[in-house]
RNA sequence: GGCCCCGUAGCUCAGAGGAUAGAGCAACCGCCUCCUAAGCGGUAGGUCAUAGGUUCGACUCCUAUCGGGGCCGCCA
């Protein structure tokens, strides 16, 4: 139940009746009409803009309009009075029965409270991380990897049917690489010296996949050329590394759906395929390219090259598919591999890149929409940078030389629920400053803990009303204004769910936690200066039933925040 | 040179085209015999980078400018 969107629904049936009459023009579209809780509180419960935006294609004076509005509205029972505002608003105060319902629902539907209809038969694909197979996830993948979980937690929630996916980039010369290096660990595990050379990735961490490469083949590469060993080794390599990263993605709470290879792209006619579809379409040409204006590479020079013609579709110039030597270039199965989603029948794509991919937002744009006919919307989310710090002071290398700090790093350090909150407390197009010592500070100016510290009040309540040996009743008890003000955040959340799914921010609900937590921890301290106000009543089982319906439903939306969010909400804080 | 993101209180940041632009921190003043004071209440703090435009109405949309960051053929 989204009381905003009923309340709205009651206004249009208003304005309905209001056309039926000829009181107002037919033919208005009710598409501007909104029902939005007011910025001050003091305006009411809810305030509509409707005689404003009808005024003029109605030819009415909208304080006119709205004062007609007024009149009829108040029909609703649960509408108890319509004021005519400013330069038009119709502010609405609730019944406060519609509270008392709203606290009551929470109760009942659990963890259901705030699902919503919204994208229900809609098949969405989220595609994150995607980092390359070559070693394990830093911070910056860390970022992008929640914020891609928790997006998918959210159009879940939201009545979506989600798919989380993750492109393995097993296709490039990235992976011969890996391999190459993975083989010297392995002759170090046959006990030979060997050196690392530019090119060539030295992490410690493929020692022990060249120790399992030894078990695994015994001394059979020994001192063979590559001709022998690279496939297998790249193969070996690149399923380690995946082991590896499934690992540090669990570490963190997340689980993919789908593993796509884009391996599985090459030599099996799916490249092809896909832009031969674009061809039918006359979107493929051989031409050259200016050069890139402003700073020019050293080396460059006028190359043919197979192009698709992404400038119909809005981008700045065409794009290479296939290198000057007739290979493909990483675009060619990054189309392909769009287009295997579309063919899947996702009606929404979403791709999730770290900020140093923003030039290839276009590109992807374009493709889509030329495989999909435009069927198919795609939302590229760039994710920006984290910038570690300790103490204030900058973090930006491990111990071991060279390395960046891991996820598994920051996990270790901070925990998995912490990493993740923070992590969802910044819009995603915004930097984020991460402090490893502020995040796990226990105060008010960390949202992590603040919202904690509430549902673990709330917990605590729980606990010894259970021990009163007595259960909740949705017969809530609501009597002062700080009840009402946590009950009208309650009845906001189904609504604000939806804002989130729709615009793909989660970060919205950190900031709604925190509200909620702000607006409970007040009314916690209410019970202070009047214990009438407390949630227990030890000689009153009754009273207490009714009184903890209340923080009941808070607990309820906390849960459910959190749960989206991808954290464990917490029992007690000590 | 082009493209993308950002610019809101001293600091860190919210803000579905709506009313007098909000929160936390920092500053100042209050509140613990009390279900967790790890909390709550109050005061003070603003040219929403700048200039135009669209609109009944712009922090929000459009254009230009300034400032910060990122990216820019055969790497992925």
């Amino acid at each position: 139940m989204n009381i905003f969107a009923e309340i709205r629904t009651s206004v249009l049936e208003t304005l309905d009746a209001l056309v039926a009459e000829g009181r107002l023009p037919a033919g208005l579209s009710w598409g501007n009409v909104a029902v939005e809780p007011p910025r001050d509180a003091a305006h009411g419960d809810m305030a509509t803009n409707a005689a404003m935006v009808l005024a003029k294609p109605s030819g009415r004076a909208p304080r006119d309009l709205a004062a007609e509005l007024a009149e009829r509205v108040v029909t609703d029972p649960r509408i108890e009075s319509a004021e005519v505002a400013g330069p038009g608003f119709l502010n609405l105060r609730l019944a406060p029965a519609v509270w008392h319902d709203v606290v009551a629902e929470a109760v009942d539907a659990g963890g259901a409270f705030g699902h919503s209809g919204l994208g229900a038969g809609v098949k969405v694909n989220v595609e994150f991380v995607s980092a390359n197979p070559t070693g394990p996830l830093h911070v910056g993948h860390t970022r992008g990897a929640v914020f891609g979980d928790a997006l998918a937690r959210l159009l879940d929630f939201a009545g979506y049917g989600v798919t989380r996916e993750y492109y393995i980039n097993d296709g490039g010369a990235q992976v011969d690489v890996l391999a190459r290096s993975v083989y010297l660990r392995y002759l170090e595990a046959h006990g030979e010296a060997v050196e690392f050379a530019d090119g060539t990735y030295p992490g410690d961490y493929l020692k022990p996949v060249g120790e399992a490469l030894k078990a695994k083949v015994g001394d059979a590469f020994v001192g063979k050329g590559e001709q022998f060993w690279l496939e297998e080794v790249r193969d070996f390599a690149t399923e380690a590394m995946m082991d590896l990263i499934r690992g540090d993605l669990a570490a963190i709470g997340i689980g993919m759906d789908v593993f796509f290879s884009e391996k599985s792209l090459y030599g099996t006619g799916r490249i092809e395929t896909a832009i031969s579809h674009l061809e039918d379409k006359g979107l493929i040409y051989v031409g050259t390219l200016e050069p890139p204006k402003g700073k020019v590479p050293e080396d460059w020079e006028p190359r043919e090259q197979t192009l698709f013609k992404s400038t119909d579709y809005g981008d700045d110039v065409d794009r290479p598919i296939k290198k000057s030597d007739g290979s493909w270039t990483y675009f060619a199965p990054d189309i392909a591999y769009h287009y295997d989603k579309i063919a899947r029948g996702f009606d929404e794509l979403i791709d999730i890149f770290g900020a140093d991919h923003g030039g290839y937002v276009k590109r992807i744009n374009a493709a889509v929409a030329a495989l999909s006919g435009g069927r198919v919307p795609v939302d590229v989310k760039l994710t920006q940078l984290v910038r570690l710090t300790k103490g204030g002071e900058p973090v930006k290398m491990s111990k071991r030389a060279g390395t960046f700090i891991t996820l598994r790093d920051v996990v270790d350090e901070v925990g998995p629920d912490v990493a993740r909150f923070v992590m969802l407390t910044r819009k995603n197009d915004a930097p984020l400053d991460f402090d490893f010592d502020k995040v796990t500070e226990q105060s008010k100016d960390n949202p992590v803990f603040y919202v904690q510290y509430a549902h673990a009040r709330i917990r605590s309540v729980m606990r010894k009303a259970e021990a009163m040996h007595l259960d909740w009743s949705d017969d809530a008890l609501l009597e002062d204004p700080a009840e009402f003000a946590v009950a009208r955040k309650i009845a906001e959340w189904p609504r604000l769910v939806e804002i989130a799914a729709k615009n793909h921010e989660p970060h919205r609900v950190a900031f709604f936690l925190y509200e909620l937590a702000s607006e409970f921890h007040a009314l916690w301290n209410t019970g202070n200066e009047n214990p009438a106000l407390r949630f227990l009543h030890e000689n009153d089982p009754q009273a207490t039933g009714r009184k903890i319906a209340l923080p009941r439903a808070v607990e309820v939306v906390i849960s459910n925040g959190l749960g989206i969010l991808g954290v464990t909400p917490a029992e007690e804080m000590r």
